[in-house]
RNA sequence: CGGGGUGUGGCGCAGCCUGGUAGCGCGCUUGCUUUGGGAGCAAGAUGUCGGAGGUUCAAAUCCUCUCACCCCGACCA
């Protein structure tokens, strides 16, 4: 491809809209423009980076025994209320009535169409297990769309859904999965992490996430140097302490600490380690019936730990849980939030739930509130000074350093990108939408189903905010939109460096590498500034200096320094360095 | 949805407080020079100042309403 012919908008400047790297740069390089919030069209360049990811993907899915079809963006609304997501699904999901005011939506996943053509074509045992997917544009109203095309309303997602006779067959499958998304990832370039997920309602082995590890993600990702254990941390348990709680040493004394409301403040008053301290939290459940009072739950942590509020949704009464609010709070401790603690007396203790994180439960002579305004107290020990705690659980989430749950090491924290999630449906959809088959002796049994998708246009950005540098972009080599370009100086002044260059951008053609033949009529500077910004991987530079020579300029995107190639050497040298397929 | 912010040539911004000829840089057009890391000079073109209403002799500027977009929180590929 000539650059005069194909179209390279890049800017100089970056647009005000944009905020993180990715998305700077994929506007600046000209591979996105927006349309409208969350909805962008992908220019020339960039859909050549999607081709290629989608390329990969495809066949990788097809090696692992997936069959490629393409289900409707628009669905109707039946389907859906069959499913019981017309109901569940919420503003997300964008509806629309047709002019016969009939209702459809405008898909964000196809469970509903897929199960509907399972449930018609297969009929037999025999046909089972089969793998559909897709690779196709979906749409979710997100309450939020930022990032550009992180987090976009219309986007591309590949879309996987297993089918199968028996649980067993499903794992299998799951297990299949796992590896080829592993392989998918790998091959892009991409430093990931498979991590252990929420599964939900639905329960059983069955969620794993695939994450682009990258400073600026949105997911927190606790994982274990020592063994293969990796977890959102949203998930990742907080092990009790191995250590047995430590004696009392002190007495209980109550100290005045005005003002001082945060336990960050108050260790620092009273020069202790946060550690030391132990905040309170107070959640409301609010019943189901009309003129009842909200249950309340006091839930105690490490000063220095965060609540899980997925944990904490978990507990028994917590399910739909709120946090209190001060007036809550006071009718219950008669103190002001801030200087609420869990040392009262009967009457309080009758009005509402304790629950402790395993490490404070393990925690002696710690300080908290006095549950009297500007006073903590100190020396607080479980058992002396009050009841041991009805109720021990995992509410926080994981830090660095905590023991990894699996017992074999320590946890460490990164920062990940969503691109890929894998997921045991089991018969969720199957039953719901009655997708039998039969079976051996003829009986009718719901279909195991698994599902399995890859935000395309995700991988996109997720890749460009794991490789760039300050001149641009450094698309790992499998995902740029060419593979190579070949920049001449003084193509339009020299004949010897114009013949030069066409011609050996027919030997790269046909040696089969995707090149690009920078023949437009701009300065130097202009054309390096360019490709570097584009992330184009490979660069020749063609020079009648270098023609004397007999001689090519290679470098690397990422390399510092061009080495000279001598020509009749060039495209084996260059078909090696791209080697890898 | 809640909170914060921004809308001024294609892009990035100033001007607004204190009302009075709409400006700067980049980009674009033409010409000359330049040509190994985003060139120089000269001459140009491009604005209903997001929209509507109001105050005023006069509104980019003050007031009201409205729309769009961005950022921070609960969700997901």
């Amino acid at each position: 491809m000539k650059t005069s012919r194909f179209f390279i908008a890049t800017l100089k400047e970056v647009p005000a809209e944009a905020e993180i790297v990715s998305h700077r740069l994929m506007l600046r390089a000209s591979l996105i423009r927006r349309v409208s919030a969350g909805i962008y069209t992908w220019l020339p360049l960039g859909l050549r980076v999607l081709r290629k990811v989608e390329a990969v993907v495809r066949q990788e899915m097809n090696r692992a025994g997936a069959i490629e079809l393409a289900m409707p963006v628009v669905q109707p609304a039946e389907l859906w209320q069959e499913s019981g997501r017309w109901q569940a699904y919420g503003p997300e999901l964008a509806r629309f009535k047709d002019r016969h005011e009939r209702d459809f939506v405008l898909q964000p996943t196809s469970e509903e169409v897929i199960t509907d053509l399972a449930r018609s074509e297969l009929k037999s045992y025999r046909q089972l297990p089969v793998h559909f997917y897709q690779i196709q544009t979906k749409f979710r109203d997100e309450r939020r769309p930022r990032f550009g095309i992180m987090r976009a309303r219309e986007f591309v997602m590949k879309d996987g859904y297993s089918f199968h006779a028996d649980h067993p067959g499903l794992e299998r499958e799951y297990r299949n999965m796992h590896d080829t998304y592993s392989r998918i990832f790998a091959r892009l370039g991409l430093r990931f992490r498979a991590v252990a997920a929420d599964t939900g309602a639905i329960g059983g082995t069955g969620s794993h996430e695939f994450h682009v590890l990258a400073e600026s993600g949105e997911d927190a990702i606790a994982w274990c140097a020592q063994s293969d254990y990796a977890a959102n941390v949203e998930l990742a348990e907080a092990v009790a302490p191995a250590r047995p709680r430590a004696a009392a040493t002190q007495p209980m004394r109550k100290v005045p600490t005005p003002e001082k409301k945060t336990c960050e403040e108050v260790a620092e008053l009273l020069g202790i380690p946060l550690a030391q301290t132990v905040k309170s939290i107070v959640l409301a459940a609010d019943p189901e019936g009309r003129n009842q009072q909200p249950r309340l739950f006091l839930l105690l942590l490490r000063g220095d730990h965060q609540l899980n509020e997925i944990k904490a949704s978990k507990l028994p009464g917590l399910a739909r849980f709120r946090f209190a609010g001060e007036a809550d709070i006071e009718a219950a401790f008669g103190s002001r939030a801030g200087y609420i603690g869990p040392v009262f007396g009967a009457a309080t203790r009758s009005a509402l739930t304790v629950i402790a994180d395993r490490t404070v439960a393990a925690m002696a002579d710690f300080v908290c509130g006095a549950n009297q305004a500007d006073y903590h107290l100190t020396g607080v020990n479980w058992g002396r000074d009050l009841p041991e705690p009805a109720a021990i659980a995992d509410i926080r989430n994981v830090v660095a350093g905590d023991a990894s749950p699996d017992g074999k090491g320590r946890l460490e924290i990164v920062r990940g990108i969503e691109v890929g999630h894998i997921f045991q449906l089991r018969t969720k959809y199957s039953e719901a939408m009655q997708a039998s088959y039969l079976n051996e002796k003829g009986e009718a049994r719901p279909m195991e189903m698994g599902c399995y998708g890859i935000g395309i246009t995700r991988v996109v950005a997720a890749a460009i905010e794991q490789n760039h540098d300050a001149r641009g972009i450094a698309f790992p080599s499998p995902m740029a939109p060419f593979e190579a370009c070949l920049v001449p100086i003084g193509y339009h002044k020299s004949a010897a460096v114009r013949e030069a260059a066409v011609r050996l951008y027919g030997e790269l053609a046909a040696a089969g590498i995707d090149a690009l033949l920078e023949d437009r009529e701009e300065r130097p500077g202009v054309l390096f500034a360019d490709m570097d910004l584009i992330g184009i991987p490979h660069r020749v530079v063609l020079s009648e200096r270098g023609l004397a020579a007999g001689t090519a300029e290679y470098k690397a995107r990422r390399d510092e320094k061009p080495v000279d190639v001598p020509l009749h050497a060039l495209v084996s040298y260059l078909k090696e360095r791209l080697a890898p397929a």
